[in-house]
RNA sequence: GCCUCUGUAGCUCAGUGGAUAGAGCAGUGGCUUCCUAAGCCAUGUGUCGCAGGUUCGAGUCCUGCCAGGGGUACCA
């Protein structure tokens, strides 16, 4: 039991006491101290309802709730009706001690027990090395995923691809050119074709194994799948070193083998939302609203991505899932209502299925805008930056900020400036942590599990263990909200709280009760900083 | 044109319909016989793009407008 819910419980109470109905009890944490812990603001919504003025509602609510025992130190009663909640600090030691007990498990919950999700993100197709963009949307992605396993879902990360199509054959062609190159031939290398160095590097590699012997053979599938084994081989490579793989790569190839595209097509048909109009086949998204019909199948005879995608979803959808999440860039952003669209006419509950779309990452350096562009060379690849910012930095840039609002990556600064990183102020807490707790060992003072925590008195104390206990609402709300952003602001608030901490008291000193009671405070920092730290998939060192 | 995201301090950005809108960076000045100064403290900065509306209460919700990004293909 916690104050928090003590309160609810207790508002509940009064609402069914005077047999009301429908009002949500919403509890707030006020920004200034003199306004308590939790402050709700029920009796302004009631104000209407029992025709009365707030502040004498707020008066009766004051008199009815029990206060003055383990929860509740007192109410008050401020400005135009709030109710204050001063938190009794009893409870504070009661949760602090959860902490120490419950260790790397604090904070994890129970709402998404027993329920499978799936995290589809990246799916980029295998024509060229991960880029900036990608990296967003790959922490993004590992980050949500973190989260909803947190909150006790089973969760898989999927990446789906597609190794056919015309991008496929492009790279295969943009290969075989490099490759007639190598053998001194002078190409003529078309804009639209694949420029980057890493096609060169797999062209020579297909020169040294089969040296001239496909020199006129620019259909052979060696070239594409050369290219595609390579590149996989490398995405791969660099989505491991960001610190995670994906359970499932999906082939969208697949869903051609299997009949699955075909089905869609019929069963859209039978519904009457198909019309074959120019030598090619439409989907009629104008009986649903939409201003213009839209492309299934080209008059080439390849499909759109509408076509399969959607055949996608539907597997997904038949897979079981309890929560399907689709994170795309905001160029996709005009391609999912189609797909919905399809699966709500073929009767697909698609409530499960919930679209995250981040916007761009706009890179600059020195001031200018990098332009980057996969078929163009001129991209700063995800594994460069690694190189250049390492693991840590570059997750915690591209999760900092709120995946709908640009993200202005100033690569200069986070090459030169990377120690004025906000990552290393909150890692730089945690090896603090760690070596006041390796000091102490070595003076044989150990951590006390029965350490009476009512030693921790001072205001830094009281702070930093209240943010300490918000941890689990914390880590419950980003999951629910997918809001993974919060988590790094919640991260750097705690080490901010503990440095102040840190300044104003001393943790090793001659009073023992208070050592003890001190080191189990630091003790649980670094438990829920470490904790966070996961999360987010960076690491929490013990010395810096 | 239509759809969509964004607009908050000099810069980069937080901000769950609540109380006097915050942080980092940049600037200035201070703090270390003592557990890591990668730290702490002090100092100043706002027409929350503009105009209406809803509400007891709007940076937050709604409408319109302005500015920027992204879509609006028989590309993905």
């Amino acid at each position: 039991m916690t104050t928090e819910i003590f309160i609810i419980q207790e508002l509940e109470r009064y609402l069914k006491s005077k047999g009301i109905s429908g009002i949500p009890i919403t509890l707030q944490k006020p920004k200034e101290e003199k306004f308590g812990d939790h402050a709700t603001n029920i009796a302004m919504q009631l104000a209407g309802k029992l025709k009365s003025n707030p502040r004498s509602i707020a008066e009766e609510i004051c008199n009815f709730i029990e206060t003055g025992n383990q929860y509740i130190d007192k109410v008050e009663i401020a400005g135009p009706g709030f109710i204050n909640f001063f938190a009794a600090h009893e409870n504070l030691y009661e949760q602090l001690a959860k902490i120490l007990l419950l260790r790397e498990e604090y904070g994890r919950g129970e709402i998404g027990a027993g329920k499978k999700a799936m995290v589809e993100f990246v799916s980029a197709n295998p024509t060229g090395p991960l880029t900036i963009g990608h990296g967003r949307q790959a922490v993004l992605g590992d980050t949500v995923a973190n989260l909803l396993e947190a909150v006790g879902y089973d969760v898989k990360r999927e990446y789906y691809f597609n190794n056919a199509g015309r991008q496929m054959r492009i790279l295969g062609n943009s290969v075989y050119l490099r490759y007639l190159e190598v053998l001194g031939q002078k190409i003529d290398f078309p804009d639209d074709h694949y420029q980057g160095e890493y096609i060169k590097d797999i062209a020579r590699s297909i020169y040294e194994t089969y040296n001239d012997s496909l020199k006129n053979d620019q259909d052979n599938p060696i070239f594409k799948d050369q290219a595609e084994q390579s590149i996989f081989e490398d995405i791969k490579k660099t989505i491991h070193r960001l610190g995670f793989e994906f359970d499932i790569f999906y082939n969208e190839n697949s869903l051609y083998e299997t009949g699955k595209i075909d089905q869609v097509i019929q069963a859209m048909d039978d519904k009457g939302f198909i019309e074959k109009r120019d030598g090619a086949t439409w989907f009629l998204t104008t009986k649903l609203g939409a201003e213009q019909d839209r492309v299934y199948i080209k008059s080439t005879g390849e499909p759109t991505y509408r076509l399969p995608d959607t055949a996608y979803h539907i597997e997904k959808i038949k897979r079981g899932f309890d929560l399907m999440i689709d994170i795309f860039g905001a160029d996709h952003i005009a391609t999912y209502p189609d797909v919905l669209s399809a699966l709500e006419v073929l009767g697909y509950d698609i409530s499960k299925i919930t679209v995250l779309i981040h916007q761009f990452v706009t890179l600059t350096e020195n001031g200018e805008v990098v332009k980057m562009s996969t078929r163009k060379a001129n991209f700063v690849t995800l594994d460069e930056l690694m190189e250049e910012v390492g693991v840590d930095v570059t997750r915690y840039f591209f999760i900092m900020r709120q995946m709908n609002s640009h993200l202005n990556f100033d690569l200069s600064l986070a090459k030169t400036q990377s120690d004025e990183n906000p990552v290393f102020y909150i890692q730089y807490a945690h090896a603090r942590i760690c070596s006041i707790l390796s000091l102490a060992d070595s003076k044989d003072i150990p951590v006390d599990q029965k350490a009476d925590l009512t030693n921790l008195k001072t205001t830094e104390e009281t702070n930093l263990i209240k943010h300490l206990i918000d941890f689990p609402n914390m880590v419950e709300s980003c999951a629910l909200n997918y809001t993974p952003h919060r988590l790094s602001t919640y991260l750097f608030e705690l080490a901010t709280l503990f440095h102040k901490f840190y300044t104003e008291c001393r943790v090793i000193s001659d009073d023992m009760e208070l050592t003890q009671a001190r080191m189990a405070l630091i003790d649980a920092a670094r438990t829920i900083i470490a904790n966070g730290l996961k999360l987010l998939g960076i690491a929490a060192p013990k010395q810096m």
